[in-house]
DNA sequence: AGAAGGACCTGCACGC
DNA sequence: TGCGTGCAGGTCCTTC
């Protein structure tokens, strides 16, 4: 389950083996559309468009295009004194020009992972997973693929602004804005963190993890938490979120070259997936209850 | 508008 | 063994 740590992993570990590839051709399985930009388009977008960077935004996997105008444009730009011929050749406009096609160069490639949406880069001859919905051939003869069995996951073609996300970003948010997202809330403090408008990046595991540490029961209304109780939550929220990063990065560094999962990182969970188990602080038996329809977990004694 | 609940989707664990 | 059932959960959509 892709949360805000696994997810910055795969997006750094995509980023270092596909930065500055360029996408030769792209396939899309015919399996039901599993995504938000119809396959037709994207197969008629992508292609051509240089890999610049590829980064995480909340749960995204943002992989930012340059687009072969682009491309010509800084080759030109760059070639010293420019003749009236090179000049005469520059296509006044961005857009392909190809009559009756009006396909619009994307700026970026949103991919959403949804609970077990895989993002693999490997040689062409290795064997395609099964649930491959699809395949971006890159110059270098490489292959992204994106596989994903329960098909929650999504792709995206992202042509405006640089995409930012439905929410706030937890590791930098500030500590009175992290508050203000709450008041008045009635729901629970578990299922606002859940709501990626709020604050995005944050899942089932790592909610639940974090509100142990900060000692909050998660069923409490959001809006009646305090601001010391907030604070300390933010605290809690990044320090499980960093050290999952970092355990992250180093034990999954070749999630994406491999066959996936091996190993994926686990942070050492204090209650979440822990039912009846004792507390590690206090020997309490965690409790699991369904907030918000999720799994929750937490202690009794610590949290409250 | 905010909140709650179901649908989507497949693999897996479990019980009989 | 094999089948049915329930569960996992991120996000979208509908309903209240």
């Amino acid at each position: 389950m892709p949360e805000l740590p696994e997810v910055e992993t795969i997006a750094n570990g995509v980023d270092r083996r596909i930065r500055g590839d360029r996408i030769v051709s792209a396939w899309f399985s015919k399996h039901k559309e599993p995504f938000k930009t119809a396959a037709s388009a994207l197969a008629a977008a992508l292609p051509g468009n240089r890999v610049r960077a590829v980064h995480r935004v909340g749960k995204h996997i943002v992989v930012d295009l340059e687009s072969a105008g682009d491309q010509n444009r800084k080759a030109r730009s760059e070639a010293r004194p420019r003749d009236a011929k090179s000049l005469a050749l520059e296509s006044p406009r961005r857009e392909a020009r190809t009559p009756g096609r009006l396909v619009p160069e994307p700026s970026q490639l949103i991919v959403h992972l949804g609970m077990t949406g895989r993002l693999l880069v490997t040689a062409p001859d290795v064997p395609q997973a099964p649930h491959t919905h699809a395949v971006l051939h890159l110059a270098s003869g490489r292959e992204l693929r994106f596989v994903d069995p329960r098909r929650f996951g999504r792709l995206a073609l992202n042509t405006a602004e640089a995409f930012a996300g439905p929410g706030h970003e937890p590791l930098t948010i500030s500590p009175p804005d992290f508050a203000r997202l709450f008041r008045g809330r009635k729901l629970a403090i578990k299922a606002a963190l859940l709501n990626q408008k709020l604050l995005h990046g944050v899942g089932n595991i790592y909610a639940d993890e974090s509100l142990f540490r900060a000692g909050i029961r998660p069923t409490r209304p959001a809006g009646r938490l305090t601001r010391a109780r907030l604070d300390r939550l933010l605290k809690s929220l990044r320090a499980v979120l960093r050290a999952a990063i970092r355990a992250g990065g180093s034990s999954v560094s070749d999630y994406v070259d491999a066959d996936g999962e091996a190993g994926f990182f686990q942070i050492q969970h204090r209650v979440y997936g822990r039912e009846g188990q004792p507390c590690r602080v206090c020997g309490n038996q965690i409790r699991r209850i369904v907030l918000a329809g999720r799994s929750t977990h937490f202690c009794p004694r610590c949290q409250t």
